[in-house]
DNA sequence: CGAAGAGTTGATACACCTCAAGTCTTGTGG
DNA sequence: CCACAAGACTTGAGGTGTATCAACTCTTCG
């Protein structure tokens, strides 16, 4: 694992990261010293359940899955990051192991920063402590959506509630739509709505079928009727 | 509503409340002074989703659920809030309407902070802060495992990890087993754990039939073979 | 004591899972 | 650049768990 190309190709990661913006140019050339670079293979795992990490890691380039794997072999996607998110910060904050894996979903670089930095840094400037505390309450409020979907959707409307997410994140503008780079695989998407692999296939089929949308081969998606996929996802 | 009985009782309610305790004596009855409060009967709102908050609300004393509201009737319980807990965070720290609705479980006290109050004491303290984070941290991994539980557990292992769960946090020792005093109705566990109250109670009844549970009246039940339940929460 | 609300139990329906076969996609080496 | 193999995806048939609808019982409270 190299030191980071990209850092040295566009500038410093830190600029990248919102949580850092309370910071002064100077000061972000402070911090960026601070900074260990790594690079992932797609599949590489970063963290594992139960560990206990010791920094704070941010997303520089690429894209991870958190899960949480069950008894019977099952997983649960929690969380995608990409570029300027970070995590590990439950480890830093209440010394606790990590409670998901990180698994890379395509080649990655990732930004790291000790514990020690890190609390240093939040002592000094208080007000990366309230932009970290609003990721957290924007992080909240996902999961309670998300523990909405699970517990009191059907299927359809998790499938039709995952489409318009990622079309927000990934989506971009085409003449007869919005088109989607889906960042998971069908069994990817089965593990973050719930479901299997199959089914999805299916729920994804029928969208087909009605309109709705346009499969491009497995990893992409052209979202034509978007009003239809907002209904849906609200249950009828 | 009149002004909280209990806070003339027992004292200031600050100190009841985790993320006040980096404050000195002298503070606490600052603070206090800040405070309003109010009390509500079992049943009444305390806020709406969508709703534009401007309080911070501490528990003082009894119970509230905070929930969403399906199109379709459903409801799904996020959070059950007891003495010390606090809710509308989300609304201060980031100028959000409310992402939930909250409901008194049983006659309850509060305890409300004003938006301004609230940030001049977070800026002076910034530990506060930290506490808070603390707290969302918390919540956060509760969230993790709800997400986990119902996008990847049957019904079976949610009603036995809720049952851990609420003897987690309700029970008490008992010479057979755990004595749980539910803060749910069957309707509540089931909007909590995402099934129907007819599969709660089916569920509920072949615990006790295994001799796992006894179920005393409707808001009690009697843990008798914990292990059963553990093995059965993490599925098979 | 009676009525209303909460809980239980049973029968049936249906959504999703499982298992299995087949097709499409992707990447690799000749 | 094509051929092939491995992996990902799709589709079908059948089974299962949970929802739904309905009747009934228990609890609570005026």
């Amino acid at each position: 694992m190299a030191v980071c190309v990209n850092c040295r190709h566009h500038g410093l990661c830190v600029h990248r990261v919102a949580i850092f913006s309370p910071l002064s140019a100077e000061e972000s050339h402070r911090v960026a010293e601070l900074i260990v670079h790594k690079e992932y293979h797609k599949g590489d795992f970063i963290m594992t359940e139960g560990e206990q990490l010791s920094r704070l890691v941010i997303v520089q380039e690429g894209q991870v899955k958190a899960f949480r794997s069950t008894a019977d072999g099952r997983e649960q996607i929690l969380y995608i990051f990409s570029s300027g998110d970070f995590f590990g910060e439950k480890n830093l904050l209440r010394n606790q192991p990590a409670s998901y894996s990180v698994q890379a979903l395509v080649d990655t670089c990732l930004c790291m920063i000790s514990r020690s930095d890190f609390q240093q840094l939040l002592r000094a400037h208080p007000e990366i402590g309230m932009k970290i505390m609003e990721e957290l309450c924007r992080r909240l409020e996902r999961l309670e959506t998300a523990v909405e979907s699970l517990g009191a959707r059907d299927g359809d409307a998790r499938v039709s509630s995952v489409l318009l997410e990622f079309a927000e994140r990934y989506g971009e503008e085409h003449p007869r739509g919005v088109l989607v780079r889906l960042p998971l695989s069908r069994q990817g998407i089965a593990d973050y709505v719930g479901l299997t692999r199959e089914t999805v296939s299916r729920k994804l089929s029928s969208l087909q079928a009605e309109g709705v949308v346009e499969l491009i081969g497995n990893k992409k998606l052209l979202i034509i009727d978007k009003t239809a996929l907002e209904m849906g996802s609200s249950q009828d």
